[in-house]
DNA sequence: AATGAATGAGCATTCATTCAT
DNA sequence: AATGAATGAATGCTCATTCAT
């Protein structure tokens, strides 16, 4: 098995500089400094912990948490070796770290308050299109699939994502699916019961695509629309 | 990380025997002699490589391929480190050689020719059910969840899966699909475009058991009833 | 260091046959039965066992006694990898005990007996034709190689050559240049207190065709013809 | 054959501290700054990869390439293995980079131009002086043998060396051996054609001694002197 | 704080030797 | 005697982690 570059195209201190700017993962790291050209240690220390969390981000789903090489993550991250376990006690709390909280603010929001006067259909389509937006066409969708499959090796990461995503997530949908039965757009009412029924296309979809896109690539948006169609018993023509 | 044993109850002499009844994954390298008492060299050599696939099965899917030691897989199996290179050119040819044959001879039985006279909905449920006994709850489970957590670092292996489990199974799906549709079992015409929608539970089944079904398991076979009651359209009792 | 066959066009079977019929370097092992059409067993143990020297001494040249693998030896013979230690104790015994005998004979006919009446010169013409009859342009110049480069980690094999094939060698070479000073042939008496000054070149020409050979061959009996020169004071034409 | 330490009377500190001081080898990786005391980062580095050339060499040449065992190297250099890996890319590398820079300015040194106003037979009694002293009776005599020892495992090796030891050696012998033709010193032309036979008694002692030296060590310097008596036609008293 | 040279435990693989058949 | 499957010690190389600068 050859060891290949994730991102070739990529040079280490255009990696940093890339990282630096990363948006969101590591953004409660940096406080967004009062002025831009003041560059305090601080600043610089959150600017190169949010290179470093890119980097290994990228590594890990590249290559799986075994694989990764943390001196690949350096490099990728432009700081020196050394300079990782000033921020992270080890590999493995690295990749804890990370991964934990990377999903669960985009989850948090893909689960928020329902708006009052909205169909239950409509927000299961505002759940699939931000599912599709933020997370299937983003590197999230990459970091899901590495939970997936990491997941088995890290209990204590399996469970934290269980309580953190998944089970307000389930909820979420539950309570929608919930409305839509009280309403009457649902007839089904053991979905209810299920509502992993609901989510099981787009775990599908993660699995589908980190292992077959390259050659049998998913319309995942059809297919939501296509399962939200028979959730809701609309036919679609043929 | 600390590694601990993947089976500490089961001593490696045990292992061994236990192995050389391994049901399925060696059966074609035993043609089951005419007598159990007769011991041949080949018959030895089949029951040892029998054992390692076995040992190596149990490893990797405890471990993942990265963390496995072939050290442990010969423990295990009860044979000598070299023994493994006898059967397998290094690890990765034996990984692949595991993985690969390991789910075909199911996958095909699962999506057999359909009988002529059965309903759509009892073909599915006969696909449920034999998921359930024959997958969810033996080895295979695990076995399918390699794939799915290792596919993406093998793309030949993800590629021949593809190929020989997940193509030929989503087109029996969706001959089943279309027979449903044709006879009137089946509202939902977009179903038939995508067979994925039908088999997306049990791929989360998979997935969910293997990283929550310790503390939060999920009753499948109850789930993927409650799903076929979605698909053909029947109301459930809440 | 990729490992290359040493001659890929020779099979295993002809191998062993061509090694049956190995000239002179296992002779003594084979008696001569009575009869050609007999083969006791003790006729066909001799003929595995030339087979096995044979083998051993082209890979030893080839690749030195480190890197020779047992294994390549048998499969060249024709033979069971445990067929070999019925036959020698374990790898350096082969390898001391082929070495040993392989150079004995040839060099004992090399230093023979002057015929009587017969010049200095003419004596060491007809060595330096025999050397480079018998040795440079067979298989004994590899074995010659051998021993010059296995020869220090192996001293009591060192040593066996040295009495019993160069001890006797340079006595040979240094009573044929006394008579050639005594007859006044050769001019610098110095000579006879260093032989090795005349076996010098035949040293030379070994190495160098084992190193060079390939894309800087040296004409050897040229340049023994040129050294003869030296010795006996002749001017050659430029 | 059993395994023995090359000098087990140097202790690895020791060892190391020597390796500091190793004449020649590494003199180009320390560049003498100004004060001894001065320790840099760099002069450190070059201090230990002195010290594993060194370590190397010796162990290299007691044992040729196969036998000798990373372990040993860094062991004798008294760095980690670990460290060997930061200076040469695997044991190939270190072995090849080590033998080709160990001769090439000692030979080039050797053969360096003449003096005008010297007749040829001081030239070469100046080569044969200089080879006595600064090869035949330090370690590089050992590489010359190592060189001959395992050339024929190195073809790349064993090229380098012809271009850059062996042609020019021979080119510069040559140039001597017309001279002395041209000025009468030496009555065979037949010499020049072949200046390999002025430098076989060279190869001869390094292989003798290598061999045999032990318990029949070769007088070399009296020798040559004998050789270069032959060549000048200089008849020596018996 | 940052660096990156140094460390050494860890692991895949090889191969001489043994021994049951 | 002959076989070749089995053994397991040996060894090259990797890489997470440490620490002197």
């Amino acid at each position: 098995m050859k060891r290949a570059p994730t991102d070739p195209s990529v040079s280490a201190p255009v990696a940093a500089k890339r990282a630096a700017a990363a948006r969101g993962f590591a953004s409660a790291a940096k406080p967004a400094s009062e002025n831009e050209a003041i560059s305090t240690r601080a600043a610089k220390a959150a600017e190169r912990r949010a290179a470093i969390i890119e980097a290994a981000l990228d590594e890990f789903t590249a290559r799986g948490f075994a694989a990764t090489r943390i001196d690949d993550v350096a490099k990728r991250a432009g700081v020196a070796k050394g300079t990782i376990y000033l921020h992270f006690t080890d590999k493995e709390a690295m990749f804890q770290e990370l991964v934990r909280t990377a999903l669960v603010p985009t989850m948090q929001r893909l689960t928020a308050q329902p708006s009052p006067g909205v169909s239950a259909r409509q927000m299961l389509e505002a759940f699939a299109d931000a599912f599709v937006n933020d997370v299937a066409q983003t590197r999230r969708g990459d970091i899901l699939r590495l939970v997936m499959a990491e997941g088995t090796r890290f209990p204590s990461l399996a469970e934290f994502h269980y309580r953190n995503v998944v089970e307000p997530g389930v909820a979420g949908i539950r309570r929608i699916l919930e409305l839509g039965v009280a309403r009457g757009e649902i007839s089904s009412a053991a979905l209810a019961q299920f509502p992993q029924l609901a989510v099981a296309p787009v775990v599908l979809s993660v699995i589908w695509q980190g292992l077959f896109g390259r050659f049998a690539p998913l319309d995942v948006q059809a297919m939501l629309r296509a399962h939200l169609d028979l959730i809701f018993g609309e036919r679609t023509a043929s």
